[in-house]
RNA sequence: GCAGCUGUAGCUCAGUUGGUUAGAGCGCUGGAUUGUGGAUCCAGAGGUCGGUGGUUCGACCCCACCCAGCUGUACCA
């Protein structure tokens, strides 16, 4: 095809969107299979929705507009119905259950891993397309099944090798939050604010939030936030109430009773407490620690759904970001109850809690402490004989090995360098010299360039046929294996 | 959305107070080596200087607008 310059396509990635190579994909997998052995082991089943849903099923339509909210990728079907992008997990399972509701059991209890896609600007670590792990629980309103999903989370964060004390899991209350809010006297209009300006407590410190609480804070860049605007004594009261959060109290549950104020003496208040209380102790009494599972009254995650219980994961080891800063890494997990998502399609109140582990994040940051690898690749080289190439490299297969033999057109030194860009542990080599002796060199590629580094001259490096060796052909399988075994691959 | 910063080769960047053929390193391709990657040397390809308009004898450089990217912030199921 001929194109003409300026017609030609850039090649460049949507932003906000990666490409992921052979490391973060292995990375990936085992991550995603730890989980998953985790959740099944608890007795949760497997369930995949489709990517795209009806946009009205996802309940992203704009109030009074015939076209998708802004932050969902949408296009029109055929037949002109609106089609969005799931945004999460949860969305698409409500809709599952309502359309099956006679046939599940209940509770009903599910894990589903996927991508999912939102159209919001992309920062550092923040991407428009990422993968979650959900777990839920549909039809139970025990905070059993909140206790469950906490402890299942811990499990699957140990699994994934976290030790105690490299992550919390907290849990708070939105209705011991609103008890709260209504005891500072703070009007219903301006608890959008208040919440938002507690939920960033971790990122901006307390000065930040008591700013946002009161006439607004100024950014780095200048740019100015307003603030809610509160009386004083109302943000102290507020920020007395999320001081266990500030101080990092490790008895935090025990601290809640103190602080709720007069919280307690409401129905909403009482509520709030014992949905904490008692899923934080079934915990407790299953053998999970205050340094595990805990109450944190800072804890409030979106502001749309959530009806009570709110989680959130988080770890609490240092992380450096890609300039090697060292940086606060938010939530890797978070969720809660949503009572009120299935009886959007059925009329009927379904209780329904859940949580959702952010992979790519967790990934991410688990990623800077072991990398996982695929196994060492032998690579057969491939003078004049094809068949005999790929022959070996069935028998190396067949040995448990990964191996492939060289299928380009290029000359035996381009396919050292393919080999040495696959990154390649051992490359095999039969010419004729080779298969008139019954023999094969194999060449250590890893040591080779170790040696190297000492080559000074033009003259030692063509001289040089270090780091590889001639070994009977039919021994192939075995002299790979003790080269990849002594060079500890 | 708001604010700040930045757009020069595939990548990272240099480019004097506005001056004629826009440079470097890395990478890429070829060669020194028709059976040796990684060292070294030689040669080569690769650019609408983000876009449009303006100022000027003359613009990569100055001005305006637009676009894109980055960072912070807002929103975030």
């Amino acid at each position: 095809m001929r194109t003409d310059k300026t017609s030609r396509p850039k090649a460049r990635l949507p932003r906000g969107l990666r490409d992921r190579g052979p490391a973060e994909i292995a990375a990936e997998r085992r991550m995603l299979e730890t989980i998953r052995q985790v959740y099944e082991s608890w007795g949760f089943e497997p369930l995949e929705t489709p990517a795209l849903e009806y946009t009205d099923a996802l309940g992203k339509f704009l109030p009074d507009l015939d076209r998708p909210n802004e932050g969902v990728f949408s296009l029109k079907d055929d037949d002109g119905q609106w089609l969005s992008l799931r945004y999460d997990l949860t969305a698409p399972l409500a809709r599952y259950v309502a359309e099956n509701f006679q046939n599940l059991p209940k509770p009903f209890r599910r894990y589903q891993v996927g991508q999912v896609w939102r159209n919001e600007k992309p920062g550092p670590g923040r991407y428009r397309e990422f993968t979650q792990f959900d777990a839920d629980t549909i039809g139970s309103a025990s905070p059993a099944a909140d206790a469950e999903l906490l402890m299942m989370t811990c499990d699957a964060l140990e699994a994934l090798g976290l030790k105690r004390g490299e992550y919390v899991v907290k849990m708070n209350s939105r209705r011991l939050v609103d008890a709260v809010l209504e005891a500072a006297n703070i009007e219903p209009s301006k608890r959008g604010v208040v919440l938002r300006a507690v939920d960033k407590l971790d990122r901006l410190g307390v000065d930040g939030v008591r700013s946002l609480l009161g006439k607004g804070r100024k950014d780095e860049s200048g740019d100015f936030t307003r603030g809610a605007d509160l009386a004083s004594d109302q943000i102290e009261l507020v920020l007395a109430f999320i001081q266990p959060s500030i101080s990092a109290v490790s008895s935090r549950f025990d601290a809640t009773w103190d602080v709720a104020f007069g919280a307690s003496s409401t129905d909403i208040g009482e509520q709030g407490q014992a949905e904490i209380r008692d899923a934080v102790q079934i915990a407790r009494k299953c053998g999970y620690s205050g340094d595990q599972i805990l109450y944190d009254p800072a804890v409030i995650r979106g502001l749309e759904y959530y009806t009570g219980p709110v989680f959130e994961a988080q770890l609490t080891f240092p992380v450096a970001n890609e300039a090697g800063e060292t940086i606060i890494f938010g939530s890797v997990a978070g969720g809660g109850r949503y009572d009120d998502l299935v009886a959007r399609f059925t009329g009927q109140q379904v209780p329904a809690t859940g949580i959702s582990i952010g992979v790519s994040r967790l990934l991410s940051a688990v990623r800077q402490r072991s990398d996982a690898a695929l196994s060492p690749l032998v690579i057969v080289l491939t003078m004049d004989d094809s068949a005999g190439s790929f022959a070996m490299a069935r028998e190396l297969r067949e040995a448990g090995l990964r191996a492939e033999a060289y299928v380009g057109t290029r000359k035996f030194g381009d396919q050292l360098k393919y080999a040495d860009k696959r990154g390649a542990a051992i490359a095999v080599i039969e010419g004729a010299d080779e298969r008139a002796a019954k023999k094969v060199t194999l060449k250590d590629l890893k040591r080779g360039a170790e040696l190297s580094k000492a080559i000074e001259s033009r003259e030692q490096w063509l001289g040089e046929r270090q780091a590889q060796a001639t070994v009977d052909r039919e021994r192939l399988v075995q002299e790979v294996s003790a080269m990849l075994k002594r060079g500890r691959w």
